[in-house]
RNA sequence: AGGCGCGUAGCUCAGUUGGUUAGAGCGCUACCUUGACAUGGUAGAGGUCGUUGGUUCGACUCCAAUCGCGCCUACCA
């Protein structure tokens, strides 16, 4: 084996293998099955931390579950990813100055096939690069054949029902890309704008209303103002006509109580009900009232274009709107129409005022509240047995209060708009004839059958296509064949387990229980494991513009400082951050980023993920656990120098042979080790099914670098080189350290795939396991057989001597290999015995020169001392030590002791302690004390001697 | 406005039903090229657990209030 652990030499070399030996589809065999959906990357997108920790989170599941014998399926696939995908092959003709209109949607959607072609092997590339063990001969893609007929069928099924319907309503428009997007794609965030407020007189010129808006532009529609009916102020004039600046118009004065807050503002309210929600339902509470006043269209007037500029009403009988505002952009009119009331005198002032402005979540545009036709699926009739699916336990969220989220939404949910103006999608299985009759079908073929049309009757299909979350909600079932009752689909559906982040919680894993409900019958899953967010080590969010992303290829590869700027200061949005990114960038990693490998950075995903927290990542983490790899690594290189081609008592594989008892002989280092480890082996075990990948990783760290490398391959030097030790002792410490390192190889596969595949291949065959790969190897399991408590105990006495003895040799500044004679004062015979027995041991790890016992009240010379139990270990100080410092040591431990002492008497001699607390702990406590007071006696003996020198 | 979460060592984080001297890694200090590993070893310094009250024999842990930070949802025109 190479000195050095070298991930890259290894870890591409082992996918391939296991790819290509069909490790990763699932097992015939098995009594459970386990199956884990991926949340589907986007097909052209490309992989970030995000990803990252999620992907390493299933796949330790995954391979978990696979070794523990369970069926077990880990599905791949690809979301189209409807306005995102678009939008980036719509810049890409932006560069070539092109349009998509002027390709048309046929050439277009071909282009962007074009493109997923191109860049769609790139995140699935990557997701191997992590290790993940994904079940490839089944990838699957949103638009492919299979999941399209999907779509088509849960529309048309949901469609006959009456819980898809089409209708005219105020949606969110993006005014960018010209399509409406749902509530959840608006992000709404504060901004500093105006409050400008207008004066509308009344028609019988008997004074005027001050109203006050944020957007001045939008008067324009205006078709009512409403007060609150219990407000003195206004109440007389309800139901009086104003004249409506600018326009002309008249419009009325009416009362809404649940819109109109006296409080604020001036109290009065325009209503413009086809630019705001709010208006909108005030309009469709007082429609008649409204209309009374013979307003065209009953009021509701649209007065813009698809790309939010002032429209032109030419083809309405009345002129609404003044012809020189016409084809004005919203922002410009708003400034004409400011200066126009200022002329006229009805602007009375204007105040500074902060206000939320809802933003698409893709463009970045403002969002605009416009009125046109679109599909809705009916939302609560499919909500309700989703919120009882979590209410009733059948679906859990972990960690728990997650479901709180969900109830909250779930409650108060609107009906989801899925038409979306774009053109790569699902297209809407609809058909218009010249009437405007609407048909729906799976196919124009069905359709003309089911409603006896001719094949000449004259059908266009709908040009919309759908919400890109229409089809990633069929997602469990699609993928496993449906509408087909696949075998795939028997087996893994409901699936065991959802992974993801808090932010799509809305986007799809409320959508993905409704649709599974709806037509599954079942839930799609029965947990639901919602981990946080990756952040950059300052605990801001990674982004382009921040410049602060990692991508976590470049932490397995590494990057050079060059590259890196290059990386991360092209392509901006805003080229006039790039300086400061440079500097930031410089900064932080001036020798660009080294190459860490995919086990560390998996491992350090793991350690990170505390539930229900967001993960800072911090450079110093990966880089620790970079140094885990190489521990692992070179303790199995001195497991294999030791072992190899030597006895270990173990037969070739599958002979069942091993030594017989007498010729083997495990120390009490092997049995502690053996004991130890069955209990890591729990601990593990216990953290990944609680979904604590923190605890576990932790668990394998403690075991691996705190006791089998720190204590257990250091006892194991002075047997093996002990040249008087017996060869069963021998045979017995070789055993035990090839047998615990294939057990903890197989411990750790599921986080670190890599490293223990590689090394577990050479160290296998001398353990007498057999196998092609650890993949597929069972996941150790606790064994009580071997839990020795005995030996835990006796070990720890002997950690005790050595841990005393090095102490003082660390605080008295002797060299730590200085061989030091050591003398026993107040011995046992149980402590003399350990000494002897133990004595190799002993000498070697605190490399004592010799090991003496004092008589019964002989304490010695003048000496450092160390106390295991009431047994004092002397080292004597002749030439070695210096008085005072043995003076102070000792004092210090004195004073530690007793303030310790004083707090444990003082709770004992407290009665409603005695009295109330459990009698165990109160037990605990004077055995607390009693030991204390021993060790302070013996220790202030000693301190009085040598004070008296 | 409502909801959720966080505040523990210089930094990143554990601390599971209240009972430890409050832990780990990184960083820091001193010493050590010992034959698995300097991506290492040994020893050590460092915390009134945001603040204030309360419950309790006992609070990092439970309750209340408060300060600071973050997120989500809905918004006042």
């Amino acid at each position: 084996m190479e000195k050095t652990y070298n991930p890259h030499a290894i870890e591409q070399r082992w996918y391939q293998t296991w790819e290509e030996r069909g490790y990763f589809a699932p097992s015939r065999a098995g009594d459970a099955n386990y199956c884990i959906m991926i949340p589907p990357p986007n097909v052209t997108g490309s992989l970030h931390m995000g990803h990252g920790f999620n992907n390493t989170i299933m796949d330790t599941l995954i391979r978990y579950h696979r070794m523990k014998g369970d069926r077990t399926l880990w599905q791949p696939g690809t979301d189209h990813a409807g306005i995102a995908t678009q939008m980036v092959v719509e810049r890409q003709l932006e560069a070539e100055h092109r349009k998509r209109h002027d390709l048309g949607r046929e050439k277009f959607i071909e282009r962007i096939w074009e493109w997923k072609q191109e860049s769609g092997g790139n995140i699935t590339r990557q997701l191997r690069r992590l290790g993940s063990s994904l079940d490839w001969q089944h990838e699957r893609f949103t638009m492919d054949e299979g999941l399209s007929e999907a779509v088509k069928e849960v529309f048309v099924r949901l469609y006959e029902e009456g819980l898809i319907y089409r209708g005219k309503r105020l949606v969110n428009w993006d005014p960018k890309l010209h399509t409406a997007v749902s509530d959840l794609e608006v992000l709404s965030e504060e901004e500093n704008g105006f409050m400008w407020h207008i004066r509308y007189p009344l028609s019988n010129g008997q004074g005027h209303l001050v109203v006050a808006t944020t957007r001045p532009e939008t008067l324009l529609g205006d078709c009512a103002v409403a007060v609150n009916p219990a407000d003195e102020r206004y109440r007389h004039m309800i139901g009086e006509l104003l004249e409506l600046p600018l326009t002309g118009r008249r419009i009325p004065i009416i009362a809404d109580e649940e819109h109109v807050d006296p409080e604020f503002g001036t109290g009065c309210v325009k209503i413009t009900p086809a630019h705001d929600f709010n208006d909108y339902a005030v309009w469709q509470r007082h429609r008649d009232e409204i209309s009374i006043s013979e307003q065209a269209h009953g009021g509701l007037i649209n007065i813009l274009t698809i790309d939010a500029a002032i429209r032109n009403n030419e083809d309405e009988e009345a002129h609404l709107i003044p012809e020189k505002y016409i084809g004005l952009d919203r922002y410009e009119a708003r400034k004409r129409v400011v200066a126009d009331l200022e002329t006229q005198g009805l602007l009375l002032k204007v105040d500074e005022h902060k206000l939320m402005v809802p933003r698409g979540d893709r463009s970045g545009a403002v969002i605009e509240p416009f009125l046109t036709d679109q599909w809705y699926v009916k939302i609560a009739p499919l909500a309700k047995p989703a919120i009882e699916a979590v209410e009733s336990g059948r679906i859990r969220f972990v960690p728990d209060n997650w479901k709180n989220t969900y109830f909250e939404w779930m409650r108060n949910i609107q009906d989801w708009c899925i038409s979306r103006q774009i053109w790569w999608g699902h297209r809407i299985p609809a058909w218009y004839d010249d009437e405007g009759n609407v048909y729906v079908g799976r196919d124009e073929a069905e359709v003309r059958r089911t409603h006896q049309l001719s094949d000449d009757y004259p059908l266009r299909q709908d040009e919309d296509v759908l919400d890109t979350w229409f089809s990633s909600a069929l997602w469990p079932f699609s993928t496993l064949g449906w509408p087909e009752q696949t075998e795939r689909l028997q087996n893994f559906y409901p699936t065991s387990v959802l992974v993801t982040g808090f932010d799509i919680i809305f986007f799809w894993v409320a959508r993905m229980i409704m649709m599974g409900l709806k037509f599954m019958d079942d839930v799609p899953f029965h947990e639901v494991y919602v981990h946080g967010l990756v952040r950059d080590s300052h605990g801001d969010k990674m982004s382009k513009s921040k410049g602060n992303v990692l991508d976590p290829i470049d932490l397995i590869d590494g990057i050079e400082l060059e590259t890196l700027l290059k990386k991360r200061t092209s392509g901006m949005m805003q080229p006039q951050l790039a300086k400061k990114i440079e500097q930031q960038t410089r900064k932080e990693f001036p020798d660009g980023i080294p190459s860490f490998g995919t086990d560390s950075l998996r491992f350090t995903f793991a350690a990170l993920a505390a539930t229900g927290r967001d993960i800072k990542f911090d450079m110093g983490r990966i880089e620790g656990y970079r140094n885990f790899c190489n521990k692992l690594w070179n303790a199995s290189r001195y497991v294999m120098m030791n072992v190899e081609g030597q006895d270990c008592g173990v037969g070739p594989a599958r002979t069942g042979h091993s030594a017989p008892a007498s010729e083997l002989q495990r120390s009490l280092a092997d049995r502690w080790i053996l004991s130890r480890l069955q209990k890591a082996k729990q601990a593990v075990a216990d953290a990944i099914e609680g979904y604590r990948f923190d605890h576990a990783a932790q668990a394998i760290y403690e075991f691996t670098w705190n006791e089998y490398c720190d204590w257990y391959l250091e006892l194991s030097k002075p047997v093996l080189n002990d040249p008087n030790a017996s060869e069963a002792a021998k045979r017995g410490t070789r055993r035990t350290l090839v047998r615990v390192l294939e057990n903890l190889l197989r411990l750790t596969h599921p986080i670190m795939p890599f490293i223990t595949e590689e090394i577990w291949q050479r160290v296998a065959p001398l353990a007498g396991v057999d196998g092609e790969t650890i993949m597929n190897r069972p996941f150790p399991s606790r064994r009580e057989s071997l839990i020795d408590e005995a030996a835990e105990q006796e070990m720890e006495w002997v950690m005790q001597f050595i841990l005393g003895i090095r102490k003082i040799k660390g605080e008295m500044n002797i060299a730590p290999a200085k061989q030091v004679p050591v003398l026993l004062a107040n011995a046992s015979e149980a402590d003399q015995s350990l000494a002897l027995r133990h004595r190799p041991f002993l000498d070697f790890l605190a490399r004592t020169e010799s090991i003496e016992v004092l008589p019964p009240n002989d304490h010695g010379p003048e000496s450092a001392t160390a106390l295991v139990g009431e047994m004092k270990v002397l080292i004597p100080l002749a030439g070695l030590i210096d008085k005072d410092a043995e003076i102070k040591r000792l004092e210090k431990e004195i004073s530690r002791l007793q303030g310790d002492a004083e707090r444990t008497e003082k709770k004992l001699g407290n009665p409603s302690f005695v009295d109330k607390a459990p009698p165990a702990v109160v037990q605990k406590e004077r055995d607390k004390l009693n030991e204390n007071l021993k060790a302070l006696e013996s220790l202030r003996a000693q301190l009085d001697k040598i004070q008296s020198l």
